[in-house]
DNA sequence: TATGATGATTTACG
DNA sequence: CGTAAATCATCATA
């Protein structure tokens, strides 16, 4: 019996491929979302958050994802429990019957035994079903969250404008650490997976023909050599007599534009 | 609707 | 692991 394997493409944090049943429970209680920005927030909060519909997106969001997931993992829970206290309520009650029959009858304790795996078997298959549908039903979710997630959208103007900067101003090394990806994933208001896709896009895109992206370099070469002209002045203004260290904005092509044009 | 731009994913490499 | 490169899928625009 192989089990349907549902192909979803596109899985960027996913768990490796195993359609063992049994991990269900794994799935259940643990269950990394491992989306990109694992930003700490309680399921509570989420689920308070999804509620109240407050998700900006019209997609699926990370937060409802969790939200939905906690639900379901949440009615899972009570049923099981329910399940178990039912299945435990009715072995004792058969074991009382059965008592109270021994007084009668003989009954041997390898016939109780029987009885009681009898009926242990009975409710472990019920608990199966339900750990089934429960599975079935965090695939449909799990399927949906990643076909709303493959919906691309463009960045913001302002979060483009962002990573342009940094990335014309560290032309000659454009590779951000960890913490400048964190840095800009905030003030673009994406993840830090996103913000090392752009990059990745960017450098591979850039290399590829610099020319179409000659007008673009110089654009924002100005834009933060005007930023860099304005901190420098400001600095100036503080401190009279500093050390003369050039603020040149090294790399490449990273020729300093005044305002007006001029090479300063 | 054809086409380029762009974000995301996959594959391969060190 | 992070990255380069190729590729996919969607968006945006003419």
């Amino acid at each position: 019996m192989k089990s349907t394997r549902l192909s979803i493409r596109g899985a960027q944090e996913e768990d490796p491929p195993d359609p063992q049943l049994m991990r269900l429970d794994n799935m259940l209680l643990a269950e990394g979302v491992a989306g990109p920005e694992k930003g700490g927030g309680s399921a509570a909060a989420a689920a308070a958050a999804a509620a109240s519909g407050g998700a900006a997106d019209n997609s699926i969001e990370h937060s409802d994802y969790r939200a939905k997931l906690t639900q379901i993992r949440q009615i899972y829970h009570t049923e099981l429990e329910k399940y178990e206290q039912a299945c435990n309520e009715f072995t004792t009650h058969v074991m009382n019957l059965l008592r109270e029959q021994s007084r009668t009858r003989p009954i041997s304790p390898k016939e109780i035994e029987r009885m009681v795996g009898i009926i242990h078997r009975k409710f472990s298959s019920i608990q199966m079903q339900l750990k089934q549908s429960t599975c079935e039903a965090v695939m449909i979710l799990r399927s949906r969250f990643l076909d709303a997630r493959r919906k691309r959208r463009n960045f913001s103007k302002q979060a483009t404008e962002i990573l342009n900067e940094y990335f014309y101003s560290h032309l000659s090394n454009p590779y951000p650490s960890e913490e400048a990806k964190e840095e800009l994933a905030k003030k673009c208001s994406i993840t830090v997976s996103q913000v090392s896709n752009w990059f990745g896009n960017k450098r591979i895109r850039y290399k590829k023909n610099i020319g179409k992206f000659q007008e673009e370099a110089n654009l924002y070469a100005a834009k933060t050599a005007v930023n860099a002209a304005h901190a420098a002045a400001a600095a100036v203004q503080n401190s009279q007599a500093n050390s003369p260290t050039t603020p040149n904005s090294g790399g490449y092509p990273a020729p300093c534009y005044q305002s007006d044009g001029r090479i300063q």
